[in-house]
DNA sequence: ACGTACATACCAACCGTATGGTATGTACGC
DNA sequence: GCGTACATACCATACGGTTGGTATGTACGT
């Protein structure tokens, strides 16, 4: 898709470009705290490319949150948590996964969606739908290996299903970094993770 | 404090006012989303009358998380959930109250400073630190009832303690506001909370 | 093989408006 | 008459978005 020229080997890049620099600016600033000219000038093109490649500033919104899904799930699906053969260890090792990858700083490790979900749920109902396609469509891949562990472990679920499960985790996860953010500390947020990690434990073993 | 007049009666209100419209406003496009304009004319002020008032921008938002976490603790210790004798039975009490109002348009109840900080912990650290200081502080109201909890049955924590698991709850609590916001459902963030709530109870009872 | 037509990727400069913030004045209670 | 609580009017800038253009690559008929 990028197309490099002999004068110009960056060209071709702009788009992707544009979508790390909104990946990382909106991160910090958020949303609305982001403008087209920050991403402009993080990504290195003009105005006229940023416009050429989106229509609005929603539009990149919506192009973000999918870059976002799109990058994230290739990360998770080669990730090493699914090796163990029970899959009770599967989806505890996934959050000991998750917990491994909470450190430094808060910009870099919490989630875009969910950041960009809590200040466009209302105005922009578009970003809204495509954060929550990332969110529910990444907890979707838990809820194989849950299924299967309360199956193995003769669990008896009769107020609670594996799809709400999985979505548990998620809401733990994104109130973690909500914590993390709000006492520039990642170490409350692994330990909202423990605590995760603790009810699977009680819940399934 | 507020000074009503013969031609004005509303006069003397209207720092209460902003803080309310910011209350509303803020939790439904976020800080950056929200401008000083939109305030003022949801509070009927001019912006005379907000610069009166706040220094600026940020000194709003400062002062809105301080006037939230004012009214909810009001609102937190008012609250029929403290009434059980069995310290256990007060905190799932809370659980179930923080469930029973989670219903109707998110914007209306989810968490301001929830919300603000995941916007301005890196630009307004001014703002962060008083979002801090509401999450937190409400946090430590539960860390009584919980240590208790663990006392009178016998509870053996040796890898967490009753302030982890107070702040996990508001961990669980601001995660499930994300998913709402995400889904546009309630639900989703009740089932979080009884995922919360039957963790408590297997660890504690 | 080569010219034409079209598409893609980008740039520099500009525009109307909205924004946070200010300067100045006034009504009111004490 | 003095401090507080506002109102009116305004400003410099930053904002999202537009315009018109150029360089580069591709599809295709001949």
């Amino acid at each position: 898709m990028p197309r490099a020229t002999k004068i110009e080997p960056e060209r071709g890049g702009a788009r992707t470009r544009l979508l790390e620099a909104a990946r990382d600016i909106i991160r910090q600033k958020g949303f609305s705290g982001t403008t087209v000219d920050d991403l402009c000038k993080a990504a290195g093109v003009t105005k006229g490319a940023y416009f050429h490649h989106f229509s609005s500033k929603e539009a990149l919104g919506v192009a973000a949150a999918e870059f976002w899904a799109d990058t994230t799930s290739a990360l998770f699906a080669q990730a090493p948590y699914h090796k163990p053969e029970d899959p009770l260890d599967r989806v505890l090792a996934y959050i000991d996964f998750r917990k491994a990858i909470i450190e430094g700083d808060p910009a870099e490790f919490t989630c875009l969606v969910g950041t960009m979900t809590q200040e466009t749920f209302q105005s922009f109902p578009a970003i809204r739908d495509a954060c929550a396609t990332s969110i529910l469509d990444h907890a979707a891949t838990l809820e194989p290996d849950i299924a299967a562990a309360m199956k193995l472990h003769g669990t008896t679920a009769s107020d609670w299903t594996a799809q709400s499960l999985a979505r548990h985790t998620q809401a733990v996860l994104q109130g973690a970094f909500i914590l993390a953010k709000a006492t520039n500390d990642p170490a409350v947020a692994r330990e909202s993770v423990d605590h995760l990690k603790r009810y699977i434990q009680l819940l399934l073993a």
